[in-house]
DNA sequence: TCTCTTGTTTGCGCTAAGGCAAATGCCTCT
DNA sequence: AGAGGCATTTGCCTTAGCGCAAACAAGAGA
């Protein structure tokens, strides 16, 4: 490893509350892999023979149902762990993750878990909040699928992508990696036709400008009010 | 605590790979509370001061959203672990728990948490584990409202409960506890009227019996059928 | 530059399922 | 036993949003 990743990576909330040496120790360990856009990081039933810091690029982590559809269970980010099935008493994989960019991981042989969570309390502390989180995020987006309608869950899902992955632009706040109206409708549960037919209404409404595989959000607020709205419509 | 809930206790699987004497230790720590039907457990937002296990009866997990809907998270069946907050760093519950029927509880202060963690590897383990499966059951619960329609969520719910809940009678297999329409309802993202016309249909059909708060299912194979249903349906 | 592929837009019809409303039935409490 | 309150059933209407299908860009590769 690099000292260039060492300084990069002290910075991650992941390591927060971690003393300098044992994240030597740590990151020393781990491999660096660097995977191409669309290429798998991990598979739905795979033993789970890693765990992962995604430190540059996007990856979508999608599960597949047997009769072919295919839901996005969430998005990671640079900084962000995945693949942590190990830390759960997990032996495989429970989804798929495909890199949405050319990616930078590192990469831990799981049965280095164990080892991680009595040596370093940070460490396994941090990883146990990130699950917490998780489990928060995913209890949010089923009260989002049974109580709200489609408009408000895009309006939701695209506000969460900007805060996770925005990035400021002339134009407004761009969701950095490419996306495209299928995308969204597997995070929102719905159809490419209707994803497409609220951004353009959007589009002509000026809260959002979008084009192949792009999506820029110009007014993030108007858009809240969408995503909050109860029963009304404009 | 009495003894004989000492070895009621040794049974249940998050206590498994622990020994005796830790058992007895880690029990001897926990006051016992019973809760009326209808009561809270914990509520949502409040500082998460236990955690609990569910000895019997049953409990509901509710989270409320702004606008006055209720989703139901999960139910809890005796031997579950429930209010964990503190095991994943969060200081306040994210749902009310409510006694779905009169309940026993054993219940620990959070901050022996990080106490039981370090003395009681597996106790830690097989509530990471919990945590795991919950997380997994959660993925699914959203997957299942992207991409089934209502009748098939009904019939997988209802099979989850007989799965988690259910007893065996001369009629088919009961859910154990009082629920209503609604309650199916806002398990599945539907309404207590969807939910009725479906009964009433399964009921013609002599899929199920049910009545005031009570579902009885006679066909499980056939609810399973509708289920797991593509396309078609009868 | 031209072509091909892949993503996007949009029109149209259809239906699952929600909303509303009223009737009925079953417990529970007095 | 009677009364009142809930839970349930059902009919009817409305509609959000899906499916299908066809036309349209806009990159990518030859």
């Amino acid at each position: 490893m690099a000292s260039l990743d060492r300084s990069l990576i002290a910075g991650l909330s992941v390591f927060e509350g971690i003393a300098a040496a044992d994240l030597d120790r740590i990151v020393s360990q781990a491999r660096s892999v660097r995977i191409a856009k669309d290429q798998p990081v991990f598979e739905q039933e795979q033993e789970a023979h890693s765990f992962f810091v995604l430190l540059d690029g996007h990856v979508r982590v999608v599960k597949s149902t047997p009769d072919g559809h295919e839901v996005t269970v969430r998005y990671i980010s640079p900084g962000e762990l995945m693949g942590i099935a190990s830390a759960l008493g997990r032996t495989t994989y429970p989804a798929n993750a495909v890199a949405a960019a050319d990616c930078v991981v590192l990469a831990w042989p799981s049965q280095l878990w164990p080892t991680f969570a009595a040596s370093f309390p940070s460490f396994s502390a941090n990883t146990y909040k990130v699950v917490g989180t998780r489990l928060q995020d995913a209890h949010t987006r089923v009260i989002e699928m049974s109580t709200e309608q489609v408009e408000q869950r895009v309006a939701h899902a695209l506000l969460k992508l900007i805060k996770q992955s925005g990035k400021k632009t002339s134009e407004g706040i761009l969701i950095d990696f490419p996306i495209s109206r299928q995308d969204v409708a597997e995070i929102t549960g719905t159809t490419l036709h209707t994803v497409s037919r609220l951004l353009s209404a959007w589009e002509d409404q000026g809260l959002v400008k979008s084009g192949r595989q792009r999506v820029v959000v110009v007014e993030p607020h108007k858009l809240l009010v969408i995503a909050e709205a109860r029963a009304a419509k404009s």
